[in-house]
DNA sequence: TGACGTCAAGATCCG
DNA sequence: CGGATCTTGACGTCA
């Protein structure tokens, strides 16, 4: 099984994607983000290969207005070296990567100045992909749309619709169950028309499926849809956030939960997670279901996480160090059930200074008397609740960039404030 | 006409 | 003036 995650990585450094607002999108404001959005790619390609990831769905934004006539830089020419470069790497990596147009591109649109757009963003996509020279197996995912009165009609739309694409289109492109209109067993009957595979979204399915919910019997029927030259099937996995709209996704995916619904899928699968902790849940989920998984894999997320935990809940950060002493353990569970559990609690003002403080015991080593000065008031300011805890942590933060110490700097207690 | 989703850009506020 | 914080954008459908 292999499991990624989608668009962007929580505390990797130079993988954010710049956004460009339409008021500001002329040709060089265009070209200079499209310049570090590639980079930041490459940036990102590279945390995959490190974390042995294989599957990441690229950010429709990598190229902004990419489907627009506003968008006037020749991207495919101006940065093709540097494209065919990732690509290779993609490639030899063996990494499989997607992409997913959001709500807003209707192929079954009755408006066929919204179809127009719709298939100039598929164009646009497969161009991307294209341009990294990835194979048949790296998709474009869709929803099939809008129901406008009439579901069967909104299917024969996007049929007609779809056999008129370009074939370098139709080669990438899949369609994804949706949480409120088209269900397992709708995408299902549009297969047997136009033989596009199906991705299977397990929460879209717990809020609308077909009358048998059974989630593993529509999981295989959608197995069936992927031949050989799409590569291993591909499924969306997500839980939804308690106290929040159906659909909404978990800040973090609960491994005991994804643990148990895995347990009767087939190993040969790619599964995408949609959460909001992104690259987080995804290590999590493979460090819990790859066999050459040690001690020392947790030791480095320990490394990551530690300093968020001790603000959270000091309790489980002496636990968590109980947990990781024996060398040839491996407690991947009760090890991020306990991260899982410090996230839930409140964060008191005196773990907040106590792990503060901790991090400064790091940093006063080489800061200037100034920045010891600094520290004291912005502590003093934190405890007598004239400063928010997001700025004491930025001012850490900002001492520990200067002081280059990337384990810090990449530590998630920073994450938001660097 | 606003909710839906999403998160950074842009605007504005504040010391 | 620079940093902190609030608001808007960009898309299409549907209630």
């Amino acid at each position: 099984m292999r499991i990624g995650f989608a668009c962007l990585a929580i505390g990797v450094p130079g993988t954010a994607i710049r956004h460009i607002l339409k008021r500001s999108a002329d040709h060089q404001t265009l070209s200079d983000a499209i310049r570090q959005n590639i980079k930041a790619l490459d940036t990102m390609i590279e945390y995959c290969i490190d974390q042995s990831i294989s599957l990441f769905r690229i950010s429709s934004d990598i190229i902004p207005f990419g489907s627009s006539p506003l968008n006037t830089v020749d991207w495919q020419k101006d940065f093709a070296d540097e494209l065919t470069r990732i690509g290779s790497k993609i490639r030899e990596a063996g990494i499989r990567v997607t992409m997913h147009p959001g709500q807003y591109t209707v192929l079954n649109a009755v408006d066929q100045a919204v179809v127009r757009r719709a298939v100039d963003d598929l164009v646009y996509h497969t161009a991307f992909l294209d341009s990294l020279q990835t194979n048949a197996d790296s998709k474009i995912i869709l929803h099939v749309g809008g129901a406008y009165g009439d579901k069967n009609l909104a299917l024969d739309r996007f049929a007609e619709q779809y056999i008129r694409l370009p074939g370098s289109v139709c080669k990438r492109l899949v369609i994804e169950n949706d949480e409120r209109l088209f269900n397992v067993s709708d995408l299902l009957s549009l297969h047997q028309k136009i033989r596009v595979p199906v991705v299977f979204d397990t929460l879209h399915h717990a809020l609308n499926h077909p009358d048998t919910e059974n989630p593993l019997r529509w999981l295989l029927e959608c197995r069936k849809t992927w031949s050989e030259s799409d590569g291993p099937q591909k499924i969306h996995y997500s839980q939804q956030a308690v106290d929040k709209r159906p659909g909404s996704h978990t800040q973090t995916i609960q491994l005991n939960t994804f643990l148990d619904d895995i347990r009767s899928w087939p190993d040969k699968l790619d599964v995408m997670l949609e959460v909001k902790d992104k690259n987080l849940s995804a290590v999590k989920c493979i460090n819990a279901v790859r066999p050459d998984r040690t001690i020392l894999h947790l030791e480095k997320e320990w490394a990551r996480y530690k300093y968020e935990v001790l603000e959270q809940a000091p309790d489980v950060y002496v636990l968590i160090r109980q947990l990781l002493q024996d060398k040839k353990s491996y407690p991947v569970q009760s090890f991020y059930q306990a991260i899982e559990n410090a996230a839930d609690r409140e964060v008191t003002t005196g773990h907040a200074v106590n792990a503060a403080q901790h991090v400064w015991g790091y940093l006063k080593v080489h800061a200037s008397e100034r920045e010891k000065r600094q520290f004291e008031n912005q502590l003093k300011r934190y405890q007598e609740g004239r400063l928010s805890n997001e700025s004491l942590k930025r001012f850490l933060c900002r001492v520990a960039s200067s002081q280059n110490q990337p384990y810090l700097d990449q530590s998630l207690y920073m994450r938001r404030y660097c």
